[in-house]
DNA sequence: ACCGGTCACTTAACCGATTAACTAGATTAT
DNA sequence: ATAATCTAGTTAATCGGTTAAGTGACCGGT
């Protein structure tokens, strides 16, 4: 009769006495800390390998963190399909990686998202959490920070918010965008903008307004629209654009979302983009190269935004110094959308 | 002398010692096991809602299970930013939340998948693995099912897998989509197939070959191209496919990406699909409505295919009986880049 | 020769839950 | 009346690590 053995893993008892010494020692070997002669530390490794040891996650958790991210995915979920946010979440996860952590994903449920994050940093589930699309005076910040669970937030830094912010160098990228326009002899150049809610916005907007004012010109008010943030969204904002009687003949789009519905806009009022209008998006998803014309773009480099964020977190979780972070410059990609300005 | 308050969130033993009970009491009442006077459920709960307690992670998960389960991300984490996986992730969190569980992504680091999953499993991280792009006689399924780690595979259960396999009902279609063709009067219709690997690959070839024998007609070797899965390998099939001397003029692609391709191939030939070619995709991403001229595609439930996934993959872990599954049905959506077969 | 200090460990407490085993009191069965 | 059973709990072991505190051997200094 043989006796039925159990399928389990090693655990650090069984390592410990195959190698003949107590539990604390493979500890102290496994994780740097106390001193072990070279011979026992060799003996212990030995062992390790032999019986492919990994220590229990939830035991060293208790004592501990959890080594792991959270991230809620917004729109039920959905909101991953979105490039932006699937190559900000391929960042993270491999800059996490490399920390030695992992990334958790809850979507948004029935509850608001800062009871989901508090619930899981309350069980230790997580550490700390990510905040996507920071906005000014973010109530789910101020709930978190009130709960004590550490978060980063995706998005500019805001007075109203009490969690680092990470984001691209906006004010910049529209700067060098607008000049081009500029340069292109645009003079009447329309905004259409995010939500004034996302801190994001007015880092858009300053830049945009540098441009201008740079050269002594004035920012027209009617030429900046506040959008949403779908294409629908900008398909209307470029509509209310061509409404009035001295249309732009040049437009920044802060995303190309935005970007998208404008040309639609634009192709259903029968003006040709990239001829009679110039266009200019934001982000750089990949349709953004496959549409007809091709769109002309801000490049934002969203998977090192992702591996800062990371950082930014997992620094902050271990208490040390965070990094120092500058926002991440845009890159202008001319495609066909952008022209002179028509005679 | 005010005693420093350590910031820390309630314990089971808090919420005994508030309700005068023992901690086991507390434990019973939270899970429903023991038994309990209501009076003293009454009270227990009462002071759970006021410390506002809950059951810390590690600690539970060293008794049972860790309710995650694990995703690895392909291509360095590339992959998310492919809608296919964004919504079929998506699916997997929505449904996972629902039975209490949560998605850990982990990226392809350096090891091959199968060590990483063993090592997420070994140290009780996760409870189960969700493998993507499963293929015959995977090996990566072998070295779980040797480790003892649960695993469901996305594609086509296969004779060398002793996983379950989720997938589309892609032999159905496959069968619709070139009945379709049929009908338009097509006889000479290709398909540009998955690299056979790939377990889904064989599925679509049996609808495209049903289509064809159920009519009484030969399927042509030389019109079956086994391409690989990126925009270009359905750019190199649609070309070798050109190459022939009597090509096709219906094209059916076993996902967008190679149709994608497939287009360019045939624009750069001069080649006007939807007029000269008929050209159906599979997958329906969002670009597919978006491409010059709009893709003709079979649209494949994502979400759903993932909500199945994680159902299985609960129960394959909680050792319930396997929900039963039928490979869910792809629906054509007719666009503009089918056509009847030009005179 | 004696003391203090390292070194290289071991022992045991602890993290926060679950749960098997036990107990006292009430109820039912014989 | 006494045993058997049930109810509503408690006690304590346990999961698998980490780590503070303890221990004996060894070494150098006076």
């Amino acid at each position: 009769m043989v006796k039925r053995r159990r399928r389990t893993v090693a655990t650090i008892k069984d390592v410990a006495e195959r190698a003949g010494v107590s539990t604390a020692t493979v500890s102290y070997v496994l994780n740097g800390t106390g001193s072990v002669t070279a011979a026992t530390r060799q003996r212990v490794l030995q062992v390790v390998a032999e019986l492919e040891y990994q220590p229990n996650h939830a035991a060293r958790s208790m004592r501990s963190r959890s080594r792991t991210l959270g991230l809620i995915l917004p729109n039920g979920a959905a909101g991953l399909s979105t490039p932006t946010l699937a190559e900000l979440v391929a960042g993270l996860t491999e800059a996490a990686a490399n920390h030695g952590y992992y990334l958790l994903l809850a979507g948004d449920p029935v509850q608001s998202e800062h009871l989901v994050a508090t619930s899981l940093a309350r069980t230790g589930r997580v550490d700390g959490f990510v905040l996507l699309d920071l906005q000014v005076d973010d109530e789910r910040s101020a709930h978190l920070t009130a709960a004590g669970v550490l978060h980063v937030g995706v998005g500019a830094p805001a007075s109203g918010n009490a969690c680092p912010g990470l984001s691209f160098d906006l004010t910049g990228g529209a700067l060098i965008a607008t000049r081009s326009l500029r340069t292109l002899g645009h003079r009447r150049i329309a905004l259409i903008n995010l939500p004034s809610e996302l801190t994001d916005s007015d880092l858009l907007y300053q830049g945009f307004a540098k441009a201008l004012t740079e050269t002594g010109e004035e920012v027209a008010p009617s030429l900046i629209v506040e959008a949403g943030t779908s294409q629908d969204d900008g398909l209307a904002a470029m509509q209310e654009l061509l409404a009035q009687p001295e249309g732009p003949t040049a437009v920044l789009a802060a995303s190309d979302e935005l970007a998208f519905g404008a040309m639609h806009a634009l192709r259903d009022a029968g003006i040709e983009v990239g001829r009679d209008v110039a266009l200019i998006g934001c982000g750089d998803v990949p349709l953004a190269a496959h549409t007809h014309p091709p769109l002309t773009t801000l490049r934002a480099p969203r998977r090192a935004l992702g591996a800062a964020l990371a950082h930014t977190l997992i620094a902050l979780v271990e208490q040390q110094p965070l990094p120092s972070f500058t926002p991440l410059p845009l890159q202008l990609i001319v495609r066909k959308t952008t022209c002179p300005l028509p005679e």
